[in-house]
DNA sequence: TAAAACTTTCAGTAAATATTGAAAGTTTAG
DNA sequence: CTAAACTTTCAATATTTACTGAAAGTTTTA
C-alpha cells in the first residue's frame, strides 16, 4: 500500500473507532490528520483535508487541546495558529485513560458510594445482596482506577528517567 | 437512604454511565433493573418498571442476551418468558470485556496490520515516522487484548476451581 | 385445528447528537 | 485608531441513533 493512501486510511479507521473510545467520530480524525501529518496544520488545512466547516474544525480542536492531545504550534512569521499532536502513542493512550478517569471513573465511584449507603437492615436478604453487589462493582471499579493510575505512574518515571539522563554526565 | 430508592437510582446511574462502556443507555437500564431485582423479571415487568414500548423491552433483552449478560428464566407453570441477570460482577465484567475485544479491538489490530504494510523505501523519515507511529499502536492495543486475556482465563480458573471443588471429598 | 397467549419485527417517528456558516469577537499590523 | 486577519460562538439545520406500537409470526393449550 502506498503511503498517502494507508495516511487517509487510518484517518478513516481511527474515526469509526474513536466512539469505541469515548471520543467522537470528527474529534478522532482530526486526531488521526494530525497524528500523520509531518508539518502542523492549520484550521483552513483541517477544514479541507476532512471537508468539514470552520466551526466543526475549531471545535473539536479545541476539545482535542483540552484532553492534552494536541498543542497549538505557532510557526514564525504567521499570525494564523498551527496544531501538532503528540506522536508519543503511550503519552496519548495515558492522556486519553486519564481524561476518562477523571470524567467516568470518578464520579461514578462517587455515586456508588452513596448509593451503597443503606440504613436498612443489613441482615435481611434483599438489603444484603443488594450491597454486595454494589460493593463488587465498587471494588472492580476501583481496581481499573489503580490501574489507571499505575499505567500514568510508569509515564511520569519514564519522564523523569529521561530527564534525570540529562545530568548522567555531570 | 431507603433500599428501594436506591435501587431506582441504581438504574438511573447504570443507565447514565451505560455510554462509557460502550453499552445504550436504554439496555444499560434493563440490565441494572435486572441487577437489582430479586426475581427474575418478564418483558411486562421490564416496560412497566422503566416505561418503555415492548419493542423496546424485546430489543434491548435480546441483546443482553448476546452479550451473556442475561438469561431466559423459564417459571413453573408460567408460558410468559423471565429474564435474570448474571450477578456475579466479575463475571459481568469478563463479559463485557470479551464481548469489547471481539467487537472492537480485534477489528482494529487487523486493520492496523493492513496500514502498516507499507511498500514504499522505510529509510525514507515519512515513511518511517509513519511506520513506527502505527507499530506503537498495534503494540499498545495488543497489550490491551493480552490484558484482557489474561482477566478471561482468570475467570475461567475461578470456575474450574470451583468445579474440581466439587470432587475435592472424593 | 383454532384461537389464545405470547414474542418478534419494522416502518414511521421522536429524540439526541453533530455540523454548518454567518455574525460577533479578538488580535495584530500599519 | 481602524482595517484586515484571524478565531470563536451559536441558532438553525442535518444526520444519526433510539423508540414506538401495531401487525405479523410463533408456540401452546384445549
Amino acid at each position: 500500500m502506498k503511503l498517502n493512501e494507508a495516511k487517509q486510511q487510518f484517518v478513516q479507521l481511527w474515526g469509526a473507532f474513536g466512539g469505541a473510545w469515548g471520543i467522537n467520530k470528527t474529534m478522532a480524525q482530526v486526531h488521526a490528520l494530525l497524528l500523520v501529518s509531518t508539518d502542523s496544520l492549520s484550521t483552513e488545512d483541517i477544514m479541507n483535508e476532512l471537508s468539514i466547516s470552520r466551526g466543526n474544525a475549531n471545535m473539536n480542536v479545541r476539545e482535542l487541546m483540552a484532553w492534552n492531545l494536541v498543542y497549538k504550534d505557532f510557526k514564525q512569521g504567521e499570525r494564523k495558529e498551527f496544531f501538532k499532536a503528540e506522536k508519543d502513542m503511550w503519552e496519548v493512550a495515558t492522556r486519553i485513560a486519564k481524561e476518562r478517569k477523571r470524567r467516568e471513573i470518578q464520579p461514578l465511584i462517587a455515586s456508588l458510594n452513596m448509593l451503597t449507603d443503606i440504613d436498612e437492615d443489613k441482615r435481611v436478604k434483599e438489603v444484603k445482596e443488594y450491597v454486595d453487589m454494589l460493593n463488587s462493582i465498587h471494588s472492580i471499579v476501583s481496581k481499573m482506577d489503580s490501574a489507571v493510575d499505575t499505567l500514568i505512574k510508569t509515564e511520569e518515571n519514564k519522564f523523569f528517567n529521561a530527564f534525570m539522563k540529562l545530568f548522567k554526565s555531570i
